[in-house]
DNA sequence: CAGGCATCGGGATACGGTTCCCGAGTCGAC
DNA sequence: GTCGACTCGGGAACCGTATCCCGATGCCTG
């Protein structure tokens, strides 16, 4: 009947053709009422239509789609791991806005590779997809500037963009958008909460020495020491990954070299919680002995046992507005309103302390705050 | 120069054809030396081209190879919410899979709605995804079979395949794969963990009664209380959905209308931190006093105070299985083994209990076993 | 030196949609 | 009754890449 070539073994899709040819109507046509052109159709035609494709379950190839220019915007998640909790609630925040767009989210996993992570980003430049998202502090190894900056012109030299989530902001006029909490003032918080507690010894784990978040976490915390008078002793900084065991081993070891400190500022509740763990092993109490604090405020802080106080990063929110940056971006570069605008565009959503049970006063001095809030401030 | 038509607004984007006409050869050549042809190409040729893709900065485009049949395979993840640990877990399985074999993740977020799974389903259908991957617990509600049949033969009909990934599998010739874990032997391990420890009142806190999970759950830990002679007490049943509210919220009735429970056995690690908060916020200790235990051995168990005696369950392991299992079988349809083999495929992976700190030996029985595995069989 | 074969380049076509543009039909108004 | 305007259907030209198939060259052999 059908004078399409039957290949025998695949699958014969059915294409726009045949519900054209089984409607007694042209291509044209099917498209139109398909696509939901307002080019003036039929009703009769419109509704032969409709059931020809229900009668076939047809459905359009994307592909083909987009090669003629109307398909779906996606956008591409890329995370160094999807089981970190903070990464997982941002990759929800672009995936639910992006949803709420109709747009598709393709995610790839980088888990630290730079050699993956240029894979990737090519591999999604392949895909024509309308921004690509890095999700996650940055190590400011060697060229990493000049490495993201060329990710940057590439993906706006094919109409792409590239956006920054929880990283600091490319230097220079780069074509990127960077969506940023104030991560030091929620350090500067957070230690600035435990100095007015009364805490003078404070085990500080800030995290990797060379991740740009820890940077930032400990420089908070720097200030605040400062601001308070107290100084910094090098021999309460120890830096390591974020995770458990750098913050049961850092406890672990300062109990042996430096066991005066009265708290601990971790620079994440899963380094707190291992700090914690390590704490007990030790036979001392939480908060009783010593009292800890988290950053990140992840659920895994309220589950612990005392409840974390610790500093709430909007995580979820910044992939909502990671999103919408970007796509009110594509939608008012379709009005020809290119070049007028920067390029670059950097936004800054604010954290606060949560204040639960892992922070006891220290007995010497009185307590005097019980939480701090950090400004909300969008630069450009 | 170029006799391309230039847009003017929108970005010229570089095609095959422009790099051909740079380099001085034909459209076909220059396919061939990208594409990976085996096709005898001329080093002249090559190099030149080669030479001009970096000039231009040349990328392919991605829907076009698709369209001609060469494009990259791509599984699409369908998941409740992205930021359950176990979830997290599988996903990562999957995603790492995929990255293996070359292949891409799309991601979709169903958050427990038929209507935006079907929505979620149909996109990925109009993708021309290789393979769609259902997360999660299925709801046993209405004519949740009937629905997934249909999944499975319109993705099927297209060329697709649809994999369940922790949900029971489909009755009847329905084209499906379906990968599980002993969920009910688990339970009926971690049951019997608990009763061989001399605990004969145990509160039950499988999760909600329609979720396909929870249900298996029940089952194992009634199956084992009938092994060990212990009647059911339908009064120390409590069912919820997993979350840590539940798991507070129930414990917090028990302990008023049946408080002469020794134990707890929870559907979820979440269940169990929230089931751990309420007993402590009654001034009972773990294990001293009460006795938890959890399911699924997500970080949390582990970081709990105690650390949490549960089930573990390889969810990263599932993803991958189910990657590899609906990729080797697109490889054998490749060879035209069509219609000889079934279509429905069961890959069923065992669990075992992870022994930690949060059960104590009841003083009235002497404890008995310590662990117990469940055996690991793949059917068919 | 002629013929045959292996090597390699290029034109044309297919993939499955969208959209431009033209033409046929209908209807109202003068 | 004729003409213009408006409605709506269809043919055809793209979108960017892969590949089939044919032809042109160069080399080896007899």
């Amino acid at each position: 009947m059908s004078q399409r070539k039957t290949t025998g073994d695949a699958v014969a899709r059915v294409t726009i053709r045949d519900v054209a040819e089984r409607a007694g109507v042209s291509v044209a046509s099917v498209s139109r009422v398909l696509s939901g052109s307002n080019y003036p159709v039929s009703d009769t035609v419109r509704s032969r239509v409709m059931q020809v494709v229900r009668d076939l379950d047809y459905v359009t190839n994307a592909h083909a789609r987009s090669l003629a220019g109307m398909g779906t915007p996606t956008v591409a998640i890329l995370i160094n791991n999807v089981t970190a909790a903070a990464f997982a609630h941002i990759a929800k925040g672009v995936e639910g806005a992006a949803t709420l767009r109709g747009w598709l989210s393709l995610v790839g996993t980088t888990g630290d590779d730079p050699e993956r992570e240029l894979a990737l980003v090519d591999l999604m430049r392949q895909q024509g997809v309308a921004a690509v998202v890095l999700l996650g502090g940055a190590y400011d190894h060697d060229g990493y500037q000049l490495r993201m900056a060329r990710f940057a012109r590439s993906l706006d030299a094919v109409g792409s963009h590239l956006v920054l989530v929880g990283r600091p902001p490319l230097q220079g006029d780069v074509p990127a958008t960077t969506v940023d909490y104030d991560n030091e003032s929620g350090a500067y918080a957070m230690a600035g909460h435990l100095l007015s507690a009364g805490h003078r010894r404070i085990l500080t784990l800030p995290g990797p020495a060379e991740l740009s978040t820890a940077q930032g976490r400990l420089n908070g915390a720097r200030r605040a020491f400062e601001a308070y008078g107290v100084p910094f002793d090098r021999g309460l900084l120890r830096q390591g990954p974020y995770d458990e065991a750098y913050g049961y081993a850092a406890v672990d070891a300062a109990l042996h070299e430096t066991p005066d400190f009265t708290a601990v500022l971790a620079g994440s509740d899963i380094v707190a919680a291992g700090a914690m763990q390590a704490l007990r092993a030790a036979g001392l109490r939480v908060p009783e002995d010593v009292s800890i604090t988290g950053y990140d405020d992840i659920p895994l802080a309220s589950q612990l046992t005392p409840q974390l106080t610790t500093v709430h990063v909007p995580y979820e929110e910044m992939g909502r507005v990671a999103l919408h940056a970007v796509a009110d971006r594509r939608k008012s570069a379709g009005a020809e309103a290119r070049r007028t605008g920067p390029n670059a565009e950097h936004l800054v959503l604010g954290t606060h302390v949560v204040v639960r049970n892992s922070v006891r006063s220290s007995k010497r001095y009185p307590r005097v705050t019980a939480s701090v809030r950090t400004a909300t401030k969008v630069s450009r």
